[in-house]
DNA sequence: GATGAATGAGTGTTCATTCAT
DNA sequence: CATGAATGAACACTCATTCAT
């Protein structure tokens, strides 16, 4: 990739995260384009500089999640029991709503799924939690009455929800702690 | 409730009544004033007679939910055995949501948590789910590392998951199924 | 047509003769909504209220110069020698462009043909002149080396250019004057 | 003039040249800045570095005509009979407008006249044209009921009038027979 | 000379809300 | 009670132009 390109990208990002704060009070629809500039510090000019239009913020918004879990979950959880690492994914989806705003949280259980798919996060994601699900069943530890991939679906729709949840209370209770007891009633559901 | 205020109500409810099936095709946000009131057949002055802001006729909505549950869930799940009253109760809501478009289920689940006090709905709900956990957890077929009122909650964070991802999904599959199948592993999950 | 549409279109065309004047000045498509509306004495709002579209305001306008024709040209000329006729349907145009400031005159020469098409004034206009021409032709006043169609086409052809051109020239000159002596060639030139 | 001064004029001339192509699709003020430069493969301080003001470009544009006047039409029509040589400078006129594409015919017609002037176009035209007219007078085969410079501005307005109908017409129809057809009314309407 | 990031006033258009009739 | 004309701030987005590098 070109210098100049990498340095359009690295602006592209910068202004993201310049907004993420801004994302963390309103909901992304509320939000207008002179707001998230003066939020960036930016002219409206130079938003349109670097995305075509407002709702591309917000895939740029969706790869930066993605790259997260890329960078940092994924990796640490490649090896181990199979119920401690699905409470840890959780637990981890957990802390990167927690951490990263509100409002982030809101887009991730916000956008399309259309959308989601154009991020690729659902691939790497499913691709992922499919394989813990089907070395579960492999062990003996994990219900064959479904197979590894609606797990997965069942399993990311409960974590959808939790998020959904805490995010329209506007985070007002402790999302680790809510998922923990959920996910405690959920695998024990599945679990042989 | 005098005369002259009933026919208010009334009226009010004729107005919501005429504006659901608008409801099912668009966002509520996106639709104008202007639209739901050449769909209701009356003048945006009319309109503002009967609702102070736009918001109140969702809320309104709302209220048309509460009653349905009112009316048609809670009598006939006021007696039998726990598990498959918790199992009907879901299949109920389910049906609802299925029935009365895919747009009025995303309002239930996209309303803010204050305007859903408002309208009442937590609380006769949340009355009533408790009630049975409760009598579950009596008769020693519920754990009772929850207390009711958690367990209460975990239930209908799962209620409202499923029923938030079938609307961004757009209704594309069939949501009783996967709310039965969810609730098999929920419940298995809190049972002993 | 009831009373509340008739007051509609009545407003409508008071909005449309307010802006005349400003039409006058200022390239219809260099013209904002703003300036129109400041222009006219109303707001924003009002002013798409009975317009969709910016556009529609052009066409109406075209329509009123339709009905101009209609109402004060057509039937002064429906009888008498060709050639007289022709003369001072020129003239009458050219009396027409002079009066309605020059900017109207600029919309008459600059709208699309499409839209001159939609508004009618094109069929109405051309059905007159070749009715004159044909006549001519049966009369053996003039050359029959062109259709009816055909000479309307060029007759026309003329009156636009020498419109557009004094528009152009920003109403510098007397156009019934070179109105006059453009015709006393052209029609020479048709003459037998 | 000096050798920087001529190395800059050859490479406005070499921006011009590339921008044309383009203006043949989208009308001149349609065209953003930004898609000129693109278009030419310069950047957009490279533009604002040749040219002041975007609508410098449409001067230079303008000048170019002048240039094919100057170099392919004028010598050819030195020499010969009058209205032989009317004719063919119409047809040549006709050609050009027809070759240079569309969008470029709309320019020549629709450039306000004090910038027509600017190019110096009217002049060097104006000049030759009335050298005709006024031979044609003297040898008596021409009307002397106007001077040759009316004569000459009535020519042009036709040459004009038919340009702008046939871009107006987005050149659906044959431009050059067009002309002919109504150089021979022209032509006849001004013969003795 | 050349680049393209940055600007911000400006565009057409929408829409919740008010209020005179 | 009912109407719909009127409002104007707000919206997403454009674009000619400037200027530091």
């Amino acid at each position: 990739m070109s210098k100049v390109k990498e340095k359009q990208l690295r602006r592209r990002s910068e202004i993201i995260e310049a907004v993420i704060p801004l994302i963390g009070s309103v909901p992304f629809e509320q939000l207008s384009v002179n707001e998230i500039c003066s939020a960036a510090g930016i002219s409206v000019g130079s938003f349109y500089h670097y995305f075509e239009k407002k709702s591309d913020l917000l895939v740029g918004l969706l790869a930066l999640i993605d790259e997260y879990l890329e960078e940092n979950v994924y990796p640490a959880l490649r090896e181990g029991e199979v119920l401690p690492r699905l409470r840890a994914f959780a637990q981890e989806w957990a802390i990167y709503v927690e951490n990263h705003s509100l409002e982030r949280s809101k887009l991730i259980s916000s956008v399309e799924p259309s959308n989601t798919d154009l991020s690729g996060q659902k691939r790497s994601c499913v691709i992922f939690l499919e394989g813990i699900f089907g070395q579960g069943q492999r062990e003996g530890l994990i219900t064959d009455s479904y197979s590894p991939h609606e797990l997965t679906e069942l399993y990311l729709l409960a974590l959808r929800g939790i998020t959904t949840d805490w995010s329209r209370n506007n985070g007002r209770y402790n999302i680790r702690e809510k998922m923990a007891r959920y996910m405690d009633i959920w695998l024990r559901g599945i679990s042989l």
